[in-house]
RNA sequence: GCCCCCGUAGCUCAACGGAUAGAGCACUAGCCUCCGGAGCUAGUGGUACAGGUUCGAUUCCUGUCGGGGGUACCA
C-alpha cells in the first residue's frame, strides 16, 4: 500500500515538472522515506537536483513545484490521500499522508495476512543459491553455521518476493581431503586394533574420526590388522563421506535449514565433463601450457594471475571441477547463481569470475557473497576455533547451548561482510537484553491481549478505522507499512540484516504504544476494536519477518 | 608487495548520497491498585586523518595511519 502510494506520487511529481516545463528533461524521480518523520512520509529532492540548470535557488523551485504538484494531487483527486505537501530547508518537497492513508497500510495486512510482505516482484525468476557446501570431513563449524543462517533466511526472503530459489549443498567427495579423511580413519583403525602407528601430521585429528573408524570395523566384522588391511583404500574414504554426510545433514536438519539439491563433485565434474570444459576452453584460446602444466588464462578476465587447471603430474587443481560445477549450473537454466562463502574463499572470487566469464556468461549472473566469521564469546572470552586441536565449538554445541531460535537470530544480526560477536550468555538469557526473546515476547504479549480480549468479546476491527490517531498509533502504523519495503532492501542488499533491524525497531514501537496506551478497555469499545485491529497487524508483520529469519513465532512464553 | 573486509558513543553495531548521525549494553534517575515489568521514560556520550567529487559525504574517489583475512601446480 505504501509501496502504491509511492509510485502514485512519483508519477504525480513527473506529471507535474512536465506541467511547469514540458521541454525540459528530468532526471529520474526519487522519492525516499525520511528517518525523521517531521519530515513526511515520503521527501522529494527534485527541486535540489533541478535548482542548478534551473538557476533559482533551490527552496523557490521547490515552493512552485510545490503548487504544480498541489494542483496535481487534486486533478488525480488524491488530496483526501495526502494532508499536506510542503517545502524544507534546502529544498526538500515532503508529502504527509492523510490518516484514511495509514489505515489502508492496516487493511492491506488483514487481506495479505501471512502473505503480507510478499510480491510478484521476482516474476519467478530462477535463482539457485549454494551454501554451507562443507567439506564431509568433520561436523560443521560456526562458520558454516553463520552461512547456514544467512543463506537460508535470504532464500526465504526472495522467495517471498516471487524469485524462486533453490538451496543446493555441493559436496566436495573428491580430491586431497578426502584421501586424508580416508587415511585418518584407516590409522585409527589399525590403532584400535592394536597396531600403534604414528598418525600422519595432516591428518584430522578430531575424536570423532575414532568413532567412524570403530564403526567402521564393526560394520565390516573385522576382528584382526591382517582383516583390516584386506580392505582397499578408497573404502575408508567412502564410508568416512557417508558418514559425515549424514552427520552434516542432521546437524542442518537440527537447525532447520533443509536444501532442494545435495550435488556430489563425483557425479558432475566426472573425467568426461572435464575434459570437455578443457576443450571448450582450448578452443576459445584460454588455454596454454608452461613448465608441464595447463593454465587458464584468468588474467584475461580481470584477475591477477593465470591459473593451473591441469597441474604437471596430470591431475587437476581444485579449480578445474569447479569450472565444471559452475557450468553444469547455469545449464540447469538458473538466471542468477549465488555463492555463498567464507572469507578463507575470498581470493578465488575473481578466477572463478574469470571462468565463468570465459564461459560466456554475463557478470551479474554470479553472485559470490562471502560471510564473515563470528567469534564466539563464552563469559566476555573468545573461544579460538581451530579444527586441529580440537578446540572449536561446533554448531552443534551451539544449538545444544542457546537453541535455534537464538543461534539462527544472533547470526544474523550483523551486515553479513563485517565480523560477528556472537556472546553465548547474552544469546541464551531470556532477558530483554536479548534481541530475540524482545521481538517474540512483543509478539506473545499481542497474543495474550487479543485472547483477553475475545473473553470480552472484542475483536479486531478490519475495516472503517477512524479513531487511530495518537503518535504512537501513527508510528507503529507508519512500521507495519514498511515491512514490504524492509524485504526490498535485503534483496538489493543480498543480506537479511535489514529484516533482523525491522523487527528489532517494530517490537520496540509496539512496547512504546502498548505501555502508553491501553487495548482491552471495556468503557471504550470501538477504540478498543481499532486498537486491537493495530497489534493485530503488528503480530502480522512480526511472524511474517521472523518465520523468513527461521525463527519460531511463540504465542506464549 | 598485491587483493578483500572493517575503523562511527566506554563496549557491540545502525544510518537507498540527504535534513538535528540512531539503537542496544553499561552507568545514573524514575514508572506496576490496570491488558504479560521478559516492558517503558529521562540523562551522559561519537563519524581515525588529509584531500577530492557534490547543492549536500558516515556513505562515492585518491592517499595516509590502524585492525582482521587472503595471496598454492591445497581443497
Amino acid at each position: 500500500m505504501l509501496a502504491d502510494f509511492r509510485s502514485q506520487l512519483i508519477s504525480i511529481i513527473e506529471q507535474s515538472l512536465n506541467d511547469y516545463n514540458p521541454k525540459e528533461k528530468y532526471p529520474t524521480v526519487d522519492l525516499e522515506i525520511p528517518t525523521d518523520k517531521q519530515h513526511g512520509d515520503f521527501s522529494c529532492n527534485i527541486a535540489l537536483k533541478l535548482a542548478k540548470s534551473f538557476r533559482k535557488p533551490p527552496v523557490e523551485l521547490a515552493s512552485v513545484l510545490c503548487g504544480v504538484i498541489q494542483k496535481r494531487i487534486k486533478v488525480n483527486r488524491l488530496n483526501n490521500k495526502i494532508s499536506n505537501v510542503e517545502v524544507k530547508k534546502p529544498g526538500f518537497i515532503n508529502f504527509f499522508l492523510a490518516a484514511e492513508a495509514h489505515y489502508s497500510i492496516l487493511y492491506q495486512v488483514f487481506q495479505e495476512g501471512e502473505h503480507y510482505g510478499c510480491s510478484h516482484f521476482g516474476q519467478g525468476r530462477k535463482i539457485q543459491i549454494e551454501f554451507v557446501s562443507a567439506n564431509p570431513t568433520g561436523p560443521l563449524s560456526v562458520a558454516h553455521a553463520r552461512q547456514a543462517a544467512v543463506g537460508d533466511a535470504l532464500t526465504n526472503i526472495l522467495n517471498g518476493i516471487g524469485f524462486d530459489v533453490k538451496k543446493e549443498f555441493y559436496v566436495n567427495d573428491e580430491g586431497n581431503q578426502i584421501n586424508i579423511l580416508g587415511q585418518s580413519i584407516q590409522y585409527r583403525a589399525l590403532e584400535i586394533l592394536g597396531e600403534a602407528i604414528e598418525f600422519p601430521q595432516e591428518g584430522y585429528q578430531g575424536e570423532y574420526i575414532k568413532d567412524i573408524a570403530k564403526e567402521f570395523i564393526d560394520d565390516h566384522r573385522i576382528r584382526n590388522v591382517s582383516q583390516l588391511k584386506a580392505h582397499p583404500f578408497s573404502i575408508f574414504a567412502r564410508y568416512g563421506v557417508d558418514y559425515l554426510l549424514a552427520v552434516i545433514k542432521q546437524e542442518l536438519k537440527d537447525f532447520g535449514v533443509h536444501f532442494d539439491i545435495w550435488s556430489h563433485q563425483s557425479k558432475i565434474a566426472t573425467p568426461q565433463a572435464i575434459k570437455d570444459v578443457l576443450a571448450f576452453l582450448g578452443e576459445k584460446g584460454f588455454l596454454y601450457e608452461k613448465d608441464g602444466a595447463l593454465w587458464f588464462k584468468s588474467t584475461d578476465f580481470g584477475d591477477d594471475k593465470d591459473r593451473v587447471v591441469e597441474k604437471s603430474d596430470g591431475s587437476y587443481t581444485y579449480f578445474t571441477p569447479d569450472i565444471v560445477y559452475h557450468k553444469n549450473k547455469f545449464g540447469r537454466g538458473f538466471e542468477k547463481v549465488i555463492n555463498i562463502w567464507g572469507p578463507d574463499h575470498h581470493g578465488y572470487i575473481p578466477r572463478l569470475r574469470a571462468a565463468v566469464e570465459a564461459l560466456g556468461k554475463d557478470r551479474e549472473a554470479l553472485e559470490i557473497l562471502i560471510v564473515q566469521l563470528a567469534t564466539i564469546y563464552r563469559e566476555g572470552k573468545p573461544i579460538s576455533m581451530s579444527t586441529r586441536r580440537g578446540q572449536y565449538i561446533s554448531l552443534q554445541e551451539v544449538i545444544e547451548e542457546v537453541g535455534v531460535d537464538a543461534a539462527r537470530f544472533f547470526f544474523l544480526m550483523r551486515h553479513i561482510d563485517a565480523h560477528l560477536d556472537f556472546d553465548l550468555e547474552l544469546a541464551k538469557k531470556q532477558t530483554p537484553e536479548n534481541p530475540v526473546y524482545y521481538i517474540q515476547y512483543a509478539h506473545a504479549r499481542i497474543c495474550s491481549v487479543i485472547e483477553k480480549a475475545q473473553e470480552a468479546h472484542l475483536e479486531p476491527q478490519q475495516s472503517g478505522l477512524t479513531l487511530l490517531k495518537q503518535e504512537e498509533e501513527v508510528d507503529l502504523i507508519k512500521k507495519i507499512g514498511l515491512f514490504p519495503a524492509t524485504l526490498m532492501v535485503c534483496y538489493k542488499q543480498l543480506d537479511p540484516f535489514a529484516l533482523v533491524s525491522y523487527l528489532q525497531e517494530i517490537a520496540t514501537y509496539f512496547h512504546k504504544f502498548y505501555d502508553q496506551h491501553r487495548v482491552v478497555d471495556t468503557d471504550d469499545l470501538n477504540l478498543s476494536k481499532e486498537r486491537l485491529a493495530l497489534i493485530d497487524a503488528t503480530r502480522i508483520a512480526i511472524a511474517n519477518g521472523l518465520r523468513l529469519l527461521g525463527v519460531s513465532v511463540p504465542k506464549r512464553m
